[in-house]
RNA sequence: GCGAAAGUGGCGAAAUUGGUAUACGCACCAGACUUAGGAUCUGGCGGGGAAACCCGUGGGGGUUCGAGUCCCCCCUUUCGCACCA
């Protein structure tokens, strides 16, 4: 130990005694409890952000508590190194994705490693890797025999930035998950998909298997993505013909309030339906305007509602009643049967197609009045849509909502026209993707024997080196007639293989459990091996994938569980939703999240270089709880910097005493007030940190109940003086000191090794399980100040001994000055007594 | 529009089940040490007032002996969803 706080020198010392003795690589153990401590793994963009310092410090400071506990804790890093960037960079820098890729992972490992974040290094994926993807291609292969992948032609989303087809969770709001200002547009084109749909209902479920270990935000999300509607298909006839239009209703029970069917304009009947029709043309030519229309436009909350009747019409099965069949702009092929009946009494879209084109509105659900009576409505002005009883609807009228509902599902049943039937908006999962930088897609087409996957045994399909990419046209891979061109694996005649590469959160949806087993070549991992770790027991990662990888990854554990790879439902207990880091930018004159066209950035490096990543990784925990946004603060740095100095200064000042320390404070009882008053301050500080790492792990406020501790010691130090200090000083010094050092090392563990290693103790802080226990009774207050309200507002403050009984307290809550001024003359009601907390005397007069 | 979360000193934030509002840090002020300090140490720091005391957690009501915390209404901000039948 040197008598000045070195940051630099320090770090590089403890960075290498843990490289040296391999502190933090792991092996399964059954004899210990494992802790899965997980961050989300990074893309190798060239360089750490300071979100990325955050999410690091949150991940490192719970590894390093669990393993002070004894937890045999597994806390891994990799790349998720697939995607654009590397062939955006390609283009301009006319570098390889390969180069470019593995030159930014070594950049960002180094920089890691300068911020010594305790990872497993032998345990790193990345993704780009051959022994890594050609584990996709397995999954792709094992998912295809199942019936999980399908091809499809279909309208995709494609962003024109990227040049490729996005899923429609990267497609949320109708813009690009990378390119938040860039409209996607709607393609026609033949992709893979994977059914995410099966297990629409499970992923539901699961949601509430997860409440109270995931934030309820991303849950609720979920839950919308997935979006589960309950109702009923009906079957209408069309009058004079033999078609049959189905629609999808959740409000089967408002059916006789139906005054048209509205299909979409890519409704598959719509030809069918005006055959030798004299509106033919007309309709046609309608739909057609429709279907070329900017999709997010037309489908847009505030588009006007557009239609045109098509002359036919459909019987509704329930009355008979004639019903217009139309064809309107706000009608979606893709959700229910892309055909509705249209009730304009109870929708409010309906209310007002039909105001548009004067149609028919009627009441079917009325409230009770106060007499209990239905509350027929007059002219209506909006669509009501509360609750209430079934009114104008024959021999249903009276019946309540939910009744109704269900009542008149099982008729449609009976009857056989319609059926009860649970529809999700979550759609299959297109994994297609027209770059090169990706898993090549292990399927081979021969124009004789049609598709087949690559048997498992050839795997990997190697991504070829030495592309040309151009940013256009299509897929990379289809002008590589070496990739291209193969044989058929069945009648060995010239065959294509495909060319799309497979999308990148594919390479993110079973990462941790590679790092369980990173370097098996015969499987993507050995089951025992993750049976061990895995489930994730925290995972840490920000909230922009609530929907996109937290979804994907649940689902892919599940296939993975149905192919008998794991046991478990849910492959992450816990999840710690991290909040941006911000600062404030010129540009927008406000706090806003760093960014650099925004040009409030701060380098990671830079404030390593000045302050050490001990203060930056404090600073990034301190500033803020880990779920909120953090405002980043040079002057608050600095805060970091002076605590971690001050805090090595008096390990400095008493480290050459602490050898001959007795081990053992006396009995409490026997302490001066200055003594004893360091040992509770020590004892409460270890319960406090201790209980906010069980349960709700703020690190800003555990780092400002070490600095409570710090200043308790300072003021114990700065009274005793030049006074040579009695054995029981140094030992009530020594227990502060090291609790200090030891609950340092999750937030600051260069600064930490350094001050334990200076109190005397060889081998590391992880050499044992060393997190420091509290006594209860030496954490308890002796004397309390216990506030003395009058009618709710403070009057006096009384100190009495902590084990007072109620008697004892009133009698000196009235013994006080205060107190009696503010009583006299006045009658005491009621005294209330919170015990050790607060004494209320409630006075009349 | 619907849903959720939040609003506390000059600033970042504490207050875990209703019980001393503003812990801890930053900034600021005063002092000590110093050739000097952007180092370190000591003290102060919500508003009003000489004081007693009064006021104070976005605004207004309510429940309670007691409300930052619970309930109702409103305002603002952030986030999510948004013609999903």
């Amino acid at each position: 130990m040197r008598e000045k706080y070195f940051p630099k020198e320090i770090e590089a010392k403890w960075q290498q005694h843990w490289a040296d003795n391999h502190t933090f690589e792991v092996k399964p153990d059954d004899s210990r409890q494992k802790f899965y401590c997980l961050e989300m793994l990074p893309y190798p963009s060239g360089r750490i952000h300071m979100g990325h310092v955050r999410n690091y410090s949150i991940g490192d400071a719970l590894a390093w508590y669990k393993r002070m506990r004894g937890f045999n804790v597994l806390h891994p890093m990799g790349w998720d190194a697939f995607g654009l960037p590397a062939e955006n960079a390609a283009i301009d820098n006319n570098a390889q994705p390969e180069t470019w890729t593995l030159n930014n992972i070594d950049h960002m490992r180094a920089q890691l490693k300068k911020m010594g974040i305790g990872y497993d290094w032998t345990r790193e994926i990345a993704s780009c890797l051959p022994d890594y993807y050609k584990w996709n291609q397995w999954f792709f292969i094992k998912m295809f025999e199942r019936g999980l992948l399908y091809k499809k032609r279909s309208l995709v989303n494609w962003c024109p930035e990227c040049n490729t087809v996005l899923a429609n969770e990267q497609a949320e709001g109708g813009v690009c998950w990378r390119h938040t200002s860039t409209a996607v547009i709607q393609k026609e084109l033949d992709q893979w998909f994977i059914r995410l749909t099966n297990y629409a209902q499970e992923l539901l479920d699961g949601t509430y298997e997860l409440e109270g270990g995931w934030p309820e935000r991303v849950l609720t999300m979920q839950r919308d993505w997935i979006g589960r509607s309950e109702g009923a298909r009906v079957n209408f006839k069309v009058k004079d013909s033999d078609a049959v239009i189905t629609i999808f209703t959740t409000r089967i029970d408002t059916i006789y309030g139906a005054n048209a069917i509205v299909l979409a304009p890519e409704h598959i009947l719509i030809e069918t339906l005006m055959e030798d029709s004299p509106l033919h043309d007309k309709v046609i030519e309608f739909a057609t305007r429709l279907k070329n229309e900017d999709k997010i436009e037309r489908t847009s909350a505030d588009a006007k509602k557009e239609g045109i009747y098509t002359g036919r019409v459909a019987i509704n099965p329930f009355n008979g009643a004639k019903l217009p069949i139309w064809i309107a702009n706000f009608i979606l092929m893709e959700y229910g049967t892309g055909a509705i009946m249209s009730v304009p009494g109870h929708d409010q879209r309906d209310f007002d197609f039909s105001t548009e084109y004067g149609l028919p509105i009627q009441q079917v659900i009325a409230p009770l009045d106060e007499n209990g009576e239905p509350a027929v409505f007059g002219e209506m002005k909006e669509a009501f849509t509360g609750s209430g009883v079934l009114v104008n609807s024959a021999e249903w009228d009276g019946l309540p909502w939910p009744i109704a509902n269900e009542k008149m599902t099982a008729f449609a049943l009976s009857q056989k026209f319609g059926e009860g039937t649970v529809h999700y908006r979550i759609r299959d999962w297109g994994i297609s993707r027209q770059r090169y930088w990706g898993t090549p897609i292990p399927i081979v087409y021969c124009d004789h024997c049609g598709i087949m996957t690559v048997p498992e045994d050839q795997l990997p399909v190697e991504l070829p080196k030495n592309v040309v990419i151009t940013g256009k046209g299509g897929s990379p891979l289809a002008q590589v007639p070496e990739f291209v061109n193969t044989t058929c694996l069945k009648c060995n005649r010239p065959a294509r293989r495909e060319t799309d590469t497979m999308d990148t959160f594919v390479d993110s949806s079973w990462y941790y459990f590679r790092y369980c087993d990173p370097k098996n070549d015969k499987a993507p991992f050995d089951k025992s091996k993750t049976d061990y770790w895995l489930p994730v027991d925290q995972y840490i990662g920000g909230i922009e994938h609530a929907v996109l990888h937290l979804i994907y990854t649940r689902f892919w554990s599940k296939m993975m569980r149905d192919l008998g790879l794991c046991d478990f439902n849910e492959p992450i207990h816990r999840l710690l939703t991290q909040g941006m880091v911000c600062m404030y930018a010129d540009k927008v004159g406000r706090v806003v999240k760093m960014s650099k066209s925004l040009g409030n950035v701060i380098d990671p490096d830079d404030m390593i270089s000045a302050f050490g990543a001990d203060t930056t990784r404090l600073f990034a925990l301190f500033a803020a709880p880990p779920e909120k946004d953090l405002d980043w603060n040079e002057k608050g740095v600095e805060g970091g910097f002076r605590f971690l100095a001050r805090a090595y200064r008096l390990v400095w000042k008493w480290h050459a005493q602490m050898p001959q320390a007795k081990q053992t404070a006396a009995q409490s009882s026997e302490l001066t007030p200055a003594q004893r008053k360091l040992q509770r301050k020590t004892h409460q500080t270890i319960k406090r940190i201790t209980e906010n790492f069980e349960d709700r792990m703020h690190f800003n406020t555990m780092i400002s109940a070490l600095m409570e501790l710090v200043n308790e010691a300072y003021d114990f130090d700065t009274q005793l003086g030049d006074k040579a200090p009695c054995g029981t000083t140094v030992a009530i010094m020594r227990e502060a000191l090291e609790s200090l050092a030891l609950m340092l090392a999750p937030f600051a563990p260069h600064a930490a090794e350094e001050m334990w290693e200076g109190l005397g103790h060889q081998g590391g802080i992880l050499s044992g399980a060393l997190w420091p226990t509290f006594d209860a009774d030496l954490a308890r207050d002796d004397e309390l100040e216990i506030p003395v309200q009058v009618n709710g507002k403070l009057r006096s403050r009384v100190r009495v001994s902590a084990d007072v009984d109620e008697e004892s307290l009133k009698q000196a809550a009235f013994a006080d000055e205060k107190v009696k001024a503010a009583t006299a003359g006045k009658e005491v009601v009621k005294i209330i007594v919170v015990p050790k907390k607060l004494i209320n005397i409630v006075v009349k007069g």
